[in-house]
DNA sequence: CCTTTAATGAGATTGAGTCTCAAAAGTAAT
DNA sequence: ATTACTTTTGAGACTCAATCTCATTAAAGG
């Protein structure tokens, strides 16, 4: 925990901005788990261990986290953003189960190499992409 | 045209829906481009045209549209969907530039091969996927 | 400390999309 | 056509995630 407090410190001043207890508890609250949780799960998690962290500042700190590549934006399409903390995971996209919400995670570095080569082929050059499985997981089915 | 009106037709029939004039005007609207539009686009470029149909139906006979295989939604995960009839294109994701907008539409016969070995591996039954490529275009760079 | 500047909180606002319910219109049988 | 029944429509209220406003609070550096 003391690596991710140093983490967020190093983050922030890289861009200029300042070191707050709000920000920490946020950090702190992100990094309790390896789940895929939106904004309003994790400010309510907050508010509910008795912390004082306002939902405006929940969101703005998020948002600072995301610039800084602490955390990693999840965008399924549902109209919440979920978080993820980057602290040991590696690139990685998500194979999503409709009924019941459970997200797995895969890599594959074939799909990643297509990319590119689809980038060259139509002349982008790519920052960032979302792919998403979507179907039943093995208990749903 | 007069084949767009008997997908239509067809369409709702299949589902036990009625025909209505309204269902056409939203229909024909975005029969008449390629374009990915959202829904506010498609009802203010009915509106303007002098056409009445409401926002409401706009946004039902859109639903409507997508489960009858006529539309396909697109989800860039920015808070807006958008739309493209399936008249005449088979399956493709998108490439998309973050500066101007150009949506380009790009398929990978390798990449779908992927994601299906991937979901036997986890035991997913895929319905459907989300593959976006963000970057910028040749113009932008 | 003191000053400067950024961050915070409470609540208003936005914006896409959905819901409600009375009125309108399609459908089928008489 | 008339009637009876059911679905669809429209206007506007409502929802929900997310953003914005602005007065107050608190970092950071000297
Ligand atoms: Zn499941
Ligand atoms: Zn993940
Ligand atoms: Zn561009
Ligand atoms: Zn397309």
């Amino acid at each position: 925990m003391a690596t991710n407090i140093q983490l967020l410190k190093d983050g922030l001043k890289n861009e200029g901005l300042r070191y707050t207890s709000q920000r920490q508890i946020v950090w702190d609250e992100i990094c309790k788990t390896d789940d895929h949780r939106d904004a309003e799960d994790i400010y309510f998690k907050i508010k509910t261990s008795g912390q004082k962290v306002s939902r405006a500042t929940v969101y703005r700190t998020i948002d600072v986290l995301v610039k800084n590549n602490l955390v990693r934006k999840l965008e399924l399409g549902d109209g919440r953003n979920r978080y993820e903390n980057k602290l040991d995971s590696s690139h990685h996209d998500h194979i999503v189960c409709i009924q019941c919400g459970r997200i797995d995670e895969f890599m594959d570095e074939n799909i990643e190499k297509l990319q590119d080569e689809i980038a060259k082929k139509y002349q982008f050059k790519i920052v960032r992409h979302i792919h998403q499985l979507f179907g039943l997981c093995r208990d749903c089915r």
